[in-house]
DNA sequence: CTAAACCCTCCCCTCGACTGGAGAGTCAAG
DNA sequence: CTTGACTCTCCAGTCGAGGGGAGGGTTTAG
């Protein structure tokens, strides 16, 4: 068993994380000496190294918590994890294709831009460069 | 001259968000009224429409708040904007990239994890689809 | 005159994943 | 026995772009 410190530096991670997954439930409740010091075993290592490669794909502790859950439960939650996995890329394919028009927008008016001349801009309108002119027209995005 | 609600009804946006535009300086100190209500003329109107079009297109309010100073200073920021879209563009390209590295990692470990059986997934290491056996390692990123 | 509809300021809340610090108890070495 | 390293809990704050609502003044239509 070794303290919060010693698994926070074998975790490469920090007491504060650790301290925090703990309190969300993304770790079991550790172990107490009779002080009260949280005390962990080897398995804190493993799934504290789940939790670091689950984040770096972009799960969200809230899905790793219900993975964890899923374990203690004598579950194996692959299954689980899968769909998350498949979810999550399925949702990045959006979120990619959405930043990419952002990014062809940004380029087409970067483009359009560096045609404009500074004195053509109508100050009404703050900045020609991203709003073209001709473009004025009431919106209805509350009512 | 016009208040704030009629301002919001025909920018499409709210009475909170303008006044947080105000309280923020996206928006230069209205006029008041003798009573203390902001008044807007139809400039408030041009100046609603360019966040709306910044933003769209992933400007910060911290950004376009720095658009709007200059604007207000008398100077055209268009080489300013036009860096900003620039820079945007190009910092798009790279969280698209990043992205689409982290789709590609979590379809690779979809295809490898639909071949795997659950019995098999190591209770110490959570679960073997994100955590591939024999990846244990000591991890340095706090020490 | 009164009620509805506006408007004001001020403060707290949201989301996610932590980080920092105060004040206090615990443990190991010298 | 003391000192310093370690740990505990609890509170607050971070970042962005607002939203909710209390409590109170103003304006306008009937």
């Amino acid at each position: 068993m070794m303290t919060i410190g010693a698994l926070a530096e074998r975790a490469g991670t920090s007491i504060k994380t650790i301290r925090y997954y703990d309190e969300v439930g993304v770790l079991a409740p550790a172990q107490r000496s009779d002080s009260g010091y949280r005390l962990y075993d080897e398995g804190a290592l493993g799934q504290l190294r789940f939790v670091r490669a689950a984040q770096a794909v972009g799960l969200s502790l809230g899905e790793i918590r219900q993975v964890m859950a899923l374990r203690r439960q004598g579950e194996a939650p692959c299954r689980f994890v899968l769909e998350l996995v498949e979810r999550r890329a399925d949702e990045l394919d959006e979120r990619i294709a959405a930043l990419g028009r952002v990014r062809d927008e940004l380029r087409r008016l970067a483009a359009r831009g560096r045609l404009l001349d500074a004195r053509d801009c109508d100050p009404d309108f703050v900045c020609h460069v991203v709003v073209p002119a001709g473009t004025a027209r009431e919106e209805r995005r509350h009512g």
